[in-house]
DNA sequence: GGCTAAACTGAACGAGCGTTCAGTTATCAG
DNA sequence: CTGATAACTGAACGCTCGTTCAGTTTAGCC
């Protein structure tokens, strides 16, 4: 008996099918790019998956983990509870150009999330855990008496969620316009506007 | 000589498509699927235009100035500058279905713009336009001292279209849990925080 | 009615896609 | 070494796409 790769290899593709949707997007890229990219034959990626639409949901999968990843270790890295919620909004800043193209698949799952319920379903729960992250953050400083009582955790979460989804869509979109810097000060003023 | 219809009949197809676009996605949207919802063969595309990718492009522009329209159309109509601001956020609002397929529409070209550099200049023009309104409704705000004047219009004019844009994405992904309603209540906040 | 040019048709074509699968290779246990 | 099975190959298939174009219809002018 030969022993199972079959972890690895998934991973593999997953990574290079990610690559491959970064830079060409959703639909463009194909499974015959996706096994260039990886080295293998076409047929590696239907022996490993259900086919196309199985192995790019896992790729949104891995986004998801990654990014929820590097929420947490946002969170468990902040000392007060401002650096805190700074660090959730640097968690989705495209600092670098590498970041940026991971955004452009973001937004591709976005267009094909707004028609297929099941893609729908996951960015619900990943978002709902983005702004469950900020909204604790904001009680946390509601509790030692760095913001400001009378703020809505929620409701600030939902604001500072979108408003940093935004800011980094811009950043990308509009490079010349909107810098990462220049999400950092917008999200450091939401920031702010809860200071007691 | 028979009277040419060319004008007519290219806005019909360019509706036609826009409905095909937002109800089916940009890749997914097909010459056959738009000849079919406008009442005619494959060939009339051709006839009228350079191609789908041509067609696709004269619905960007279409929505493009329909969006500057909603926007004059918010500036002219408000008394306040707070009014003015928060019109200028309601156009850019999903207020009802039929708004949330138009928005999916916008996500499917930023989809695109994010590797298309000619689609990513209309974008940014458009965008530009968008900031510059906001930020001159800051600056008249100042002026009549309605807002505080230690604010930067153009940073908060970055800050307010991204959220906008960030905000009505989450309302079109994210209906569960955030609305129209909570995109204007979060807009409110923003502008409120410029009031002097 | 005939002429002309615009408007339109839709079958056909070539290209590229995801998928399949019979065949091949690689790697283990015994 | 040998059998067994996991891993992998890549040509082939069926399908759909955007595009083309020879032919047809329509509407105005003389």
């Amino acid at each position: 008996m030969r022993p199972s790769v079959e972890p690895e290899r998934r991973e593999q593709l997953i990574a290079a099918a990610a690559r491959v949707i970064a830079r060409s997007g959703y639909d463009a890229a194909t499974v015959r790019d996706v096994a260039r990219e990886a080295g293998v034959s076409t047929g590696v990626i239907a022996y490993y998956f259900d086919g196309k639409d199985d192995l790019f949901e896992h790729v949104l999968r891995s986004a998801s983990r990654s990014f929820r990843a590097r929420l947490e270790h946002a969170r468990d890295a902040a000392e007060t509870p401002r650096e805190r919620l700074l660090a959730l909004a640097e968690a989705a800043t495209p600092a670098d150009d590498e970041a940026a193209r991971a955004h452009a698949l973001w937004i591709d799952f976005w267009a094909r999330a707004a028609r297929d319920p099941e893609l729908a379903g996951l960015t619900v729960r990943l978002y709902d855990g983005w702004r469950r992250e900020i909204a604790d953050a904001v009680r946390d400083g509601q509790r030692v008496g760095a913001f400001r009582d009378d703020a809505d955790p929620d409701a600030f979460a939902r604001g500072f969620a979108a408003a940093a989804d935004g800011l980094a869509t811009h950043v990308v979109l509009h490079r010349g316009t909107v810098s990462a810097d220049d999400m950092r000060t917008a999200c450091a003023a939401l920031v702010d506007a809860l200071a007691s």
